[in-house]
DNA sequence: TTGCGTGCAAAGGTTTTGCATGGCA
DNA sequence: TGCCATGCAAAACCTTTGCACGCAA
């Protein structure tokens, strides 16, 4: 993605930071309003919101929705993500990063045949875990 | 699964014949209440979410989160479409049917490497179909 | 008649928007 | 200073709920 300006403010800092230090769950916006709401640096949902919609489109985090829980969920994935796939687990909710070369041949293939040019930063493959196939 | 009492009304045969005329696209409550207003039998959103839960748990539609719709979206469930995975146009909204040989070298090399059995109903790839690439 | 189904209106929850103000670079 | 970022409140949505009435069996 092009390198939109962009600033640094507390409220950034804190949510990535929050982000961060949760890199293995699901998290909501309003997990994240709690949690600022309790500390140094406040937000409102509605900053959020909107940052939260920035670091999609930058991927650094991924976006979710959570039956479950009804809501939107966000999980951190990190910076070098741009040019692989990802696994996600149905059951555990883990994220696997998945070698490059495994899926060029068939982005080769759905372009040749379909005209289709798919976007792995949006593209999620859910399925199962080994340990959770193990553990059923 | 088990046999509930149902009663066969109007506004039921009308909403279960929309999803089944449209078992290739996907349908939110919304569309199916616009539907109806035009049509022969009106019914509510109150009765169209009540019975489409209602179709859920029989297993007779699918459902399933739309991000770009930002609402769920409902399908009435084809043998035909449990094989087989799907493309999605991020702009236009096309979907589709993938032929399932595409993936099947994939899916092997994924169980091998990382023992992750993808889920094809629930995976849905992401990008930009031919059409939408070109007048962009 | 029985009791499930329906519709209305209102509530509940998540996410977005408009606008004035705040604050980073 | 120039813009982007923020916050508030309200709006816009989607979905659920309560309650009285309707209607299939």
């Amino acid at each position: 993605m092009n390198e939109l300006k962009k600033y640094k403010t507390k409220q950034r800092v804190a949510i990535l930071e929050f982000i961060e230090n949760n890199k293995d769950k699901e998290i909501t916006a309003n997990d994240i309003l709690m949690y600022l709401n309790k500390n140094e640096f406040k937000a409102s949902q509605t900053t959020i919101y909107r940052y939260l919609d920035n670091l999609v489109k930058e991927g650094i985090i991924k976006k979710y929705y959570s039956e479950e829980k009804s809501s939107s969920c966000f999980q951190y994935i990190g910076k070098k993500c741009n040019e692989h796939y990802h696994l996600k687990c149905n059951i555990c909710g883990e994220i696997t990063h998945l070698d490059s070369e495994i899926f060029s041949s068939i982005e080769k293939k759905i372009i040749d045949k379909y005209g289709f040019k798919i976007d792995n930063i949006k593209t999620i493959l859910y399925g199962t875990c080994k340990k959770c196939s193990k553990t059923k």
